[in-house]
RNA sequence: CGAGGUGUAGCGCAGUUUGGUAGCGCGCUUGGUUCGGGACCAAGAGGCCCCGGGUUCAAAUCCCGGCACCUCGACCA
């Protein structure tokens, strides 16, 4: 490819929508361009980086023995009804309807239509075990797109689902599709930590998540050193608190009220009353599933809603209105708690806050508090749970040490489903006795473009982007400095057609500009090699190939170079290759 | 959806307070000089000032109403 056909739009400054490395880069190195708010265009390099991308991904799915195929993003709306999920999905699901106003939408995920596709063809357990994987555009109107395609309403995707006849069938597909991760995400040249998540909406049992820490990630971690254990904050355990401290023999000071006036906020309460905020009992009202409740945690934790979705067992949760909060507590927001609410509402307690001695809780009247407030004393709570999100420091739920954390960008995610959709959708086959059993079920999916953005954040410098070879759009780049010269023209042109004959993905900078300028464009673009056709060396019959990546530089023969850099292309995508 | 912000040339921005018919830098075109880290000189091209109303002799500027985009939050396989 030449330089000076290439369609990449090179910008020198950045666009000021664009405010982390990843999207400002994309859109500077001309890899991409926004069409409306959430979805881009990809424009060479970027489709390059992207077909990369999916090859790793379709070469590692097919070693593991699932098999390619490719459903439509159109979707009925009557396999969405069949699972409940066209009235669950909710306003991120984009709905259309046909000229004859058949309902249908832009599929946000492949559940229902893989399954009702496998459904129509399964009869015997002769035909399972199967995993079936497609790369292919997905459409989520997000609330909120952002970071360019980090999180955009269209993006690709590869969803594999695997059909097994039992869990333990479930086990082996889902560790081979782990292990297709772990391999997928070392060739990219990422570096990824699998960690524990909340199932979400999704459902099924258990899930892994492959996060490439970065600052920008969306998602807090925390992962343990000493054991291994990782998780996402959302999902992440917190270690119980030991009972002692809490029958410990004390002199109580006894409950109290004292005057707060005007102090919502922990910030506020604990400051004035001269106590830690891990004395303070923050008390949440949520409306859960239509019913309020109470939410008790310590004021310097925050409370995690997965895992108090799951204490109550609730689908819907949220935050309640001033108007709910002043009706339950009988006064206004931010003097709400456990002891003496108005209303008789469900009370759910953070295990970790009701070892709090004398704690200062709201008295559930205006400007006061109460202090010295004692669980099983003064308040009691319906359910006792770990309901707040873990934070870096806190012991690990496995072996104790010390949690560390760190942010997230999520790639890949595992989920055992089990028979959640095929017993809603009726997927079964007949065993060897003849008798009628659920499929069980596995997902499996890959940001595709997500991973190219995430390989981004992980690899660059102030210059530009600095590509593992493995998802270089190209691997080589050739730069005669002055193209006015018809000896460096020459060699580079020489240089360029042999690197092609050897099968390098290669460009050579044509363009007539000066050297300044495709040195600053070279690193922008992040050709991993690059080979500089100049004056200073072309005497002794010498050109320089550096690498982008530490910048390293080496002058090599005019007639060993192609050779020369071939063997480097290969030696950093074998270093890439596990095993 | 809540809060905040921004829409002016391909990109980055000024001009809006105080109305007088649009500018700067980069990029682009042409010619010349240059050529190892975003050159210089000269001459050019390029604008529905987001859209629609209104006020006014006159609107990028003031008023009303939309729309789009960005950020934070809520939300989220």
């Amino acid at each position: 490819m030449r330089m000076s056909q290439i369609f990449a739009p090179t910008l020198r400054e950045v666009p000021s929508e664009a405010d982390i490395p990843s999207h400002q880069l994309m859109l500077r190195a001309g890899m991409i361009r926004k069409t409306v708010s959430g979805v881009y265009s990809y424009l060479h390099l970027g489709c390059r980086v992207v077909r990369k991308i999916e090859e790793i991904v379709r070469e590692e799915m097919d070693r593991q023995g699932a098999q390619e195929v490719l459903m439509p993003a159109i979707q009925s709306a009557d396999i969405w009804r069949e699972t409940g999920r066209w009235d669950d999905y909710g306003s991120e699901m984009f709905r259309l309807k046909d000229r004859h106003g058949r309902e249908m939408c832009l599929g946000p995920t492949h559940e229902e239509i893989v399954t009702v596709t496998v459904r129509d063809e399964m009869r015997s357990y002769r035909q399972l075990p199967k995993i079936l994987y497609q790369i292919q555009t997905k459409y989520r109107d997000e609330i909120r797109p952002r970071f360019g395609v980090m999180r955009s309403r269209e993006f690709i995707m590869k969803d594999a689902y695997s059909f097994d006849r039992d869990n333990e069938g479930l086990d082996s597909n889902y560790s081979k599709m782990y292990e297709a991760y772990c391999r997928v995400f070392s060739r990219c040249g990422v570096d990824y930590r699998v960690v524990e998540a909340d199932a979400g909406a999704i459902g099924g049992s258990q899930n892994h998540e492959f996060m490439v820490v970065s600052e920008v990630g969306e998602d807090a971690l925390v992962f343990c050193e000493a054991c291994g254990y990782g998780a996402n904050v959302e999902r992440a355990e917190a270690a119980r608190p030991p009972e002692s401290e809490h029958d410990a023999v004390k002199v109580r000071t006894g409950i109290r009220k004292v005057s707060t006036p005007g102090m919502r906020t922990v910030e506020e309460v604990t400051s004035y009353l001269q106590v830690g905020p891990s004395k303070l009992l923050k008390t949440l009202l949520y409306m859960a599933d239509g019913e309020p409740v109470a939410a008790v945690v310590r004021g310097d934790r925050d409370l995690n809603e997965a895992k108090l979705k799951r204490a109550l067992g609730v689908r819907e949760l949220e935050l309640a209105s001033p108007e709910v909060i002043e009706r339950v507590s009988g006064a206004p927001v931010g003097f709400t708690g456990p002891v003496g609410l108005r209303e008789r509402v469900k009370i759910v307690a953070d295990w970790e806050a009701v070892v709090v001695e004398d704690a200062v809780v709201g008295a559930n009247a205006a400007d006061a508090h109460l202090a010295g407030a004692n669980y099983g004393v003064d308040y009691s709570a319906d359910v006792v749970a770990d309901i707040r999100n873990v934070v870096a420091g806190d012991a690990c739920p496995r072996c104790g040490a010390a949690l560390r954390g760190a942010r997230g960008v999520e790639v890949g995610h595992l989920f055992k489903l089990g028979t959640k959709y095929t017993s809603a959708l009726g997927v079964s086959y007949l065993d060897e006795g003849g008798v009628d059993n659920l499929v069980v079920m596995g997902c499996y999916g890959i940001g595709i473009t997500r991973t190219a953005a995430a390989a981004i954040e992980a690899h660059h410098d102030d210059d530009g982007i600095i590509w593992p070879m493995s998802v270089a759009p190209y691997q080589v780049l050739v730069m005669p400095l002055n193209t006015q010269e018809s000896v460096q023209m020459e060699v580079a042109e020489r240089i360029y057609s042999e690197l092609c004959g050897y099968g390098v993905e290669v460009v050579i900078d044509d363009r007539d500009e000066r050297p300044g300028v495709k040195f600053k464009d070279a690193d922008l673009i992040g050709f991993p090699i690059r080979v500089v056709v100049g004056p200073k060396h072309l005497g002794d019959g010498k050109v320089e190939v550096s690498m982008r990546r530490d910048r390293s530089v080496e002058l090599v023969g005019i007639e060993d170079v192609a050779a020369h850099v071939t063997k480097m292309v290969d030696r950093e995508l074998s270093v890439l290759m596990p095993q």
